[in-house]
DNA sequence: CGGAGCCCCTGTAAGC
DNA sequence: TGCTTACAGGGGCTCC
């Protein structure tokens, strides 16, 4: 989500105003069926706001939506930045922005202005204590999975779950009904502390992401437990542990992430 | 409801 | 130098 921040970030005045000139788009899984109608219904369109919901982007223009979702490497690249696997091209007034997605787990889809889209939970960034805390007392399952359910809290990724439960000291397969008030309120306060620390960066660019110029973020950098198995825990130095959690790689501090009980 | 397993894709790195 | 396997910032499906 910090990645999908940055971008919307730097795509909101960049496009808000131009009128789209011309949509072309190349055969991909990424358009879901829709590729045949995508360009007749953009052109001559003008850009009316960028936001962000959740990990998804959303155009919005005079009579459609654009629903943009980056999946793992999907990319939103402005001329000259270079593209290897261009599935949509959008040419602007002022700007070329294209859609680059090497696997194709991303999906760019045409909404009707009003309704429709996923309808997904509370934003991380967003949501009050008291919500968080009602809804990991409502959940039975391991708080690692609520987090990264879109549905019960919108904009939580592997990196980032990995990285709030470090910090507030939760194994990520405790129950979520099971962590102890105290480290929920410890949670709800690391979780948005680091997805600003995470947004102020530029985003995590591990191998693949990149902003709409094809700049790396930092925030990989800061890292303290996501890809650092084997090494030494930062604040007591036991050897990080990689397991796997609803299909995730997994990362965390065996001493100081304990299952209670 | 929750969790496991598998799938969608391509590229890279590690292991033999 | 090859060939094979594991794994990757996501999410959707079926089955039990």
């Amino acid at each position: 989500m910090p990645e999908v921040e940055t971008l919307v970030r730097l795509l909101a005045p960049r496009l808000v105003g131009q009128r789209l000139l011309n949509v072309m788009t190349t055969p991909s899984r990424v358009f879901r069926g829709q590729q045949p109608v995508i360009a007749a219904c953009l052109t001559g369109q003008r850009i009316q706001a960028v936001e962000r919901y959740g990990k998804n982007i959303l155009l919005r223009l005079d009579h459609h939506r654009v629903r943009i979702h980056l999946g793992m490497t999907g990319k939103l690249l402005f001329a000259p930045a270079p593209a290897t696997h261009p599935r949509a091209m959008l040419a602007f007034e002022d700007d070329l922005l294209v859609f680059d997605d090497i696997r194709q787990f991303g999906r760019l889809e045409l909404l009707p202005l009003e309704e429709g889209g996923p309808a997904l939970g509370e934003d991380a960034l967003a949501i009050s204590p008291a919500a968080f805390t009602a809804l990991l007392r409502e959940r039975r399952g391991a708080i690692k999975n609520v987090l990264l359910n879109q549905h019960c809290l919108r904009g939580m990724g592997n990196i980032y779950t990995d990285e709030a439960l470090y910090r507030a000291r939760i194994h990520p397969q405790c129950p979520s009904f099971l962590v102890p008030r105290r480290k929920v309120a410890a949670l709800h306060v690391s979780m948005r502390a680091l997805l600003q620390e995470a947004i102020a960066a530029g985003g995590s660019s591990i191998s693949d992401y990149v902003d709409t110029d094809g700049q790396r973020g930092s925030f990989q950098n800061r890292h303290e437990v996501y890809g650092k198995q084997g090494t030494p825990c930062p604040r007591c130095r036991t050897a990080i542990r990689r397991i796997v959690v609803c299909q995730r790689g997994t990362h965390y501090c065996p001493r100081c992430q304990r299952l209670p009980r």
